[in-house]
DNA sequence: TATACAAATGATAATCGTTCTTATTTGCAT
DNA sequence: ATGCAAATAAGAACGATTATCATTTGTATA
């Protein structure tokens, strides 16, 4: 687990709020969550924090490589636990359950694309939306 | 090239504003713009829009399927005209011009991936950002 | 061709997510 | 315990986008 260490090793003192942040993203069933979702669980749990707060822990939460920030549709961005490795998500639009997948054939493919147009890929997304048909959609926002 | 038959045939009365952000479309040599873009381009061509009308033209653009919106990294939507087919986009992080492509393999896989998981896909978007190693990138934004 | 009316426009206010500012508080080394 | 740099909270500010609404414009009809 995360000790405060881990925001010592990364040059941030292991203030209230910053330990609040990480024990949400560690404790949530939901594993990706926006700034304005942690900002209302973290209230609704009695904790007070601000806004500004959350967006600036967050951020630096993304530096410090604690946190990965995606960019779906919609124009908010979500957050997660950086696990290490890669991958890419499918978003069902109905009840916006996030799935992660991770595809070596198409990992290997877009390195060959950006090869043949001459780029060299520092960072990718790849965002799938659809339905998800399974019978109960356990998320509904 | 688009009559203003393009415009009727999806419901959509040809007005000079309507007329003109399409005109831009086809004769600009920067297949991806920006709200603020088309806006900026109309007003320095003597036209008089508002800004308004652009997002609101834009969109219904995007629903007449004239228009394809992407939302890449920074917040803003780019539009470009719909060519009919699929692709997607390789961005450089350095000068910010963007290449086309479209994969079989990748898109395949993503059916199987979806598939695996439940899902049926309705969209994906495919975004890889890098460097363009090219000697003159000539987009600089 | 004149006209009438719904649809479209432009100006501006409002909204949304996010960042900035600043006075106050807090972690932590002394 | 105490001091001070770093972090915080509150709210202003911001950029992109959407909503409001009075005015204008296509276009179908007379």
């Amino acid at each position: 687990m995360h000790q405060p260490d881990h925001l010592k090793s990364a040059g941030l003192k292991s203030t209230l709020p910053r330990l609040k942040v990480l024990d949400l993203f560690e404790n949530s069933k939901e594993r990706h969550l926006s700034a304005e979702d942690v900002y209302k669980q973290l209230l609704s749990s009695g904790e007070d924090v601000g806004l500004a707060t959350v967006y600036r822990v967050l951020t630096q939460f993304e530096q410090a490589g604690l946190l990965v920030r995606h960019h779906f549709e919609g124009g908010k961005s979500v957050f997660e636990l950086n696990k290490g490795e890669h991958h890419d998500h499918i978003v069902c639009l109905q009840c916006g359950h996030v799935e992660e997948f991770f595809d070596t054939a198409i990992e290997a493919r877009q390195e060959n694309v950006a090869t043949t147009l001459g780029f060299t890929i520092r960072d990718h997304s790849l965002h799938i939306y659809g339905d998800c048909t399974k019978k109960d959609c356990p998320h509904k926002p």
